[in-house]
DNA sequence: ATAGATGCAAAGAGTTTGCATAGGT
DNA sequence: ACCTATGCAAACTCTTTGCATCTAT
């Protein structure tokens, strides 16, 4: 990641922009408000190495493919529409999970992921 | 799933067997032992069925494409070991995690995965 | 001028579907 | 005999890669 490029700009703005975590189409369409021409094989190449320099986190929700966000926030957890599959950040979290573990084990990190009905879905509804 | 057929048989015999979630390959190689010109797409739709059916359970960790186990088992969590990478059932619930959703939203279930060492691994180190 | 970055299209990997046929009832 | 379930292969989706071209330095 040598060079400031448009396209690299766009993608990581839009995912600084973004209040959730994107899945790579989400940035592709977000980012294209900037730079039409961008295809989706930029976008892929750009959130390797936007990962790689620790400007962007992977999320991964279970069995869904991985979205990304902003690498500087905080410890926090995921909430999935089972509506439209949007992801949402979650700033609470449960705490004190380490004494679920098995006798003898040690957790070292914890993901928690909700599901439910996001408030738009709900008002549509 | 209105007829008993050696493929179904051989299918719900290799989850039932199995003493960890199986991949819809690992299904597949496990159930071939019993027929061998099974096929990947008989698999696939006959974990579908049986999903529906509620005999099976997807297991869907993050990142990973989803495993299946026997459905019997109940509300459960997941540990996965860093090291050796084997998943453990953990059988606590934080619980009353409805309240963690933004406000306007309705929660439906939860996944929760710890991650740390467990207690082979430790003993080994 | 050089070589990293891009866009397109093709290639892979995993999953689903169309269709003719086998086989459970 | 009927019609579900199967096997094969093609289609589909998501992601990666090859290659010619563009462009930041």
């Amino acid at each position: 990641m040598e060079r400031s490029t448009r396209q690299r700009s766009a993608i990581r703005s839009a995912i600084e922009r973004a209040q959730r975590p994107l899945s790579p189409l989400e940035v592709l369409a977000a980012a294209q408000a900037e730079v039409p021409a961008l295809g989706l094989a930029t976008v892929y190449r750009n959130l390797k190495l936007l990962v790689d320099a620790q400007e962007v986190a992977p999320v991964t929700l279970p069995g869904d493919s991985p979205r990304y966000e902003a690498a500087h926030l905080k410890h926090h957890h995921h909430f999935q529409c089972t509506a439209c599959e949007r992801v949402y950040d979650v700033h609470q979290c449960p705490g004190n999970l380490a004494r679920m573990a098995p006798p003898g084990f040690t957790v070292e990190r914890h993901e928690l992921t909700l599901y439910g009905r996001c408030a738009t879905c709900l008002e549509t509804a």
